[in-house]
DNA sequence: GTCTATAGCCGGATAGAC
DNA sequence: GTCTATCCGGCTATAGAC
């Protein structure tokens, strides 16, 4: 390979540059407090680049909100490969979460300034859906066996809802929701699954 | 009592509904989004009357903060006086949840705003933590009963952020969050704290 | 494709009339 | 105490050099 980038190589990585400023910066000052200008500096350029690759500022937010990385539930799949028995399964799911957490931060900040901006905009709305529908499939596949006569689908969102609220209030008070509170919730949330009778279905006899 | 009001009075009148106005504004267009023209005019007045209230934008902003109506949670302490017995005391938590959801909405929005408000300033990170404490201790008291060996405290956030957390996806997606799901979740929930073992104690033998 | 310079607008804050 | 008029700084977006 090169040493030297390509034209088209380094055009790539000055839009991935001020794509990755951009998350930046929408995330800690919101989309109407961010400036173009210093997105652009952080990247290491000025606005004239980020008007040579976007229309604009919006154009910028939508290209980021399109390319956001994706949720880091969506890999959750792969955490039962490791070990066979559901216990330990569901302990590892668990310290995955707490690990995760607050990592975490900076993408749910930035995926709640998405939100803001599309709750003027139903069209992004949808699209904002089916992005959380990733993580949702991800966990529901990882807990349906132990889902018993419930949807796996409702006990991903109940987890995914979990998770999230826990890394608002942890963001705010680290005190009051330890890491070990991830797992533990997790843990009462799937024990009371069995405990508990499941939907009533019109087609079961 | 007297038809026109006293100086004082309308003055205070005036304060409330900038801050009213405030409120909404600062949830809908965030607070770098919100311009204090609009906070005005849609309180009923102009810019001037803002700046003889408070000193500044950010004023107004903290002033909002100080007196923001409590956690529609902080209340939930007086559920199950109604009914004796604690599983139609649940029963009706779980309802109260679903029923709170979508008019949670604003409320949580606002609080979003304080929270990213917050973010770079630690000393109201504190003032905001405070504030939270209230309705978990309110949750926590109405389930302590039913905690087993757990900590009512961590009960409580965990009700909490499963509440949060599902009103926020709710946002984006009402199928995916059915207004049941607040009940069906709640009621897994405390149904596995009995099946689970408590923290383990250093002072318990 | 990126930079510099600048046009044009918007919004926060102030001054003075009432 | 509130309104009207105005100043001023910062920001988006564009034009033109390289």
């Amino acid at each position: 390979m090169p040493l030297r980038l390509s034209r088209s190589q380094a055009k790539a990585r000055t839009r991935k540059r001020l794509l990755t400023a951009a998350g930046e910066v929408f995330a800690e000052q919101g989309f109407a407090g961010a400036s173009v200008d210093e997105i652009a500096s952080r990247a290491g350029h000025t606005v004239g680049a980020v008007y040579s690759h976007f229309t604009g500022k919006d154009d910028l937010f939508l290209a980021l909100f399109d390319e956001h990385a994706a949720h880091p539930l969506d890999g959750v799949g792969e955490i039962p490969s490791q070990c066979e028995d559901d216990e330990t399964a569901f302990a590892a799911f668990g310290d995955y979460l707490a690990g995760v957490a607050d990592r975490h931060t900076a993408w749910s900040t930035l995926e709640m300034e998405f939100l803001r901006y599309a709750l003027t905009r139903p069209e992004l709305l949808d699209r904002l859906a089916a992005r959380w529908w990733a993580p949702r499939t991800a966990v529901a596949r990882l807990v349906a066996p132990r889902c018993a006569a419930h949807d796996p689908a409702a006990v991903a969102t109940a987890i995914i809802g979990l998770f999230e609220g826990l890394v608002t209030q942890r963001r705010v008070d680290r005190a009051a929701v330890p890491s070990e509170l991830f797992a533990e919730a997790l843990r009462w949330l799937m024990a009371g699954l069995a405990r508990t009778p499941g939907r009533a279905r019109a087609d079961t006899p």
